[in-house]
DNA sequence: CGACTTTGACCAGCGC
DNA sequence: GCGCTGGTCAAAGTCG
């Protein structure tokens, strides 16, 4: 993609990890991924205790403006790629995330060369990642809004219908804006991850030097702009990346069911995923010393029992639960 | 019948 | 200028 070098992203998997180096890569993840350093030895010093500051979801909401998001990420687009390359690391990122669902997400790492690997894995992982090339442009007129603008409502008074005037020629040397991006690997088997929102595919490219397509998704809600695109990773094919553009303007529809939740559980796998997600979107973001007390992923683990952890995914409690800790540490 | 997916074509941006 | 690639459109098909 000729955006792979325009596009950069900070990349910040774990505070204890990642809280003074830096971590920039460019918006094709696949390639990312082919190239990704070891990250072994910094597991092993993995602390998980990441601070849930902010939660996917409010990003999602659009609650969270950019300039905080960076900030929180600890955005530095200048930061050089190598501050990895220091180290002389032999395993992928991708290998990384993999590792860390099979030990259960303490990324002890050793001896998890194939031991339990064959399982299948539900819970998902993710890192998460944002782009900082349109964060600073917050004036900059949103793409959608441009493309919306070029097609006028109540038909088009060009009267030729042909593709080819499909679109006003934009002005000469005007860059098309684009939106920040925020990236998250998830291990799942699925490729469109159920996150709250309604999606509908308007797209699939296949991808440069990869097997697997690329599938785009744009929020079926109306003035909502916000897009997404759905990929594998070229690496690991049960890793999907998932690259959000974009800021809801709404709630999502399974918020907006308020507390009636109780009454109408969502599908068992829809919350699921839904709270999987969110559970690793969680991720640290913040390092300005705001400290958290409790890691989602460890509120999860500290449930009775595993029934209990399912029922609170089966009916997408932890949702509710999660945003609700976070906000009370927040204070 | 509406919502959604599939899929081929078109377009823009970039590198050479 | 040309070719490549990512991103998008929109008609056709599918599904509930």
């Amino acid at each position: 993609m000729s955006g792979e070098k325009k596009e950069l992203f900070n990349f910040n998997l774990h505070e204890s990890l990642f809280s003074d180096r830096g971590f920039t890569f460019n918006d094709d993840l696949s390639s990312i991924f082919s190239q990704r350093p070891n990250f072994q030895q910094d597991l092993n010093h993995l602390d998980p205790m990441p601070s849930p500051k902010m939660n996917f979801t409010d990003y999602l909401h659009g609650s969270v403006d950019y300039s905080s998001l960076a900030q929180g990420f600890d955005l530095s687009c200048s930061q050089p790629m190598d501050v990895f390359g220091t180290k002389a690391e032999e395993k992928s990122l991708t290998d990384m995330v993999v590792e860390s669902i099979v030990s259960g997400n303490n990324m002890g790492g050793s001896g998890s060369g194939g031991g339990g690997a064959g399982t299948p894995i539900t819970a998902n992982s993710s890192v998460s990642s944002s782009s900082c090339e349109a964060a600073g442009d917050e004036d900059s007129k949103p793409e959608e809004e441009v493309q919306k603008q070029k097609q006028p409502e109540g038909g088009d008074d060009g009267g030729d219908n042909s593709k080819k005037v499909r679109n006003k020629p934009r002005k000469k040397g005007e860059k098309r804006q684009r939106e920040p991006r925020f990236a998250f690997l998830t291990k799942s088997e699925v490729d469109h991850l159920e996150d709250g929102y309604r999606w509908r595919k308007y797209g699939q490219k296949a991808v440069k030097n990869s097997p697997h397509p690329r599938s785009y998704y744009r929020c079926t809600t109306q003035k909502c702009s916000v897009k997404k695109r759905v990929e594998r990773s070229f690496e690991d094919p049960t890793i999907v990346i998932t690259t959000y553009e974009g800021q809801h303007n709404h709630h999502s529809p399974s918020t907006t069911r308020g507390g009636s939740h109780m009454l109408a559980p969502p599908p068992p796998a829809q919350s699921f995923f839904r709270q999987d997600l969110l559970m690793h979107h969680l991720h640290p973001l913040s390092h300005n010393g705001q400290q958290r007390e409790m890691n989602p992923n460890m509120y999860l683990q500290a449930l009775s029992s595993p029934l209990q952890q399912l029922q609170l995914r089966d009916y997408g409690l932890l949702q509710d639960i999660i945003p609700s800790f976070i906000n009370n540490n927040q204070s």
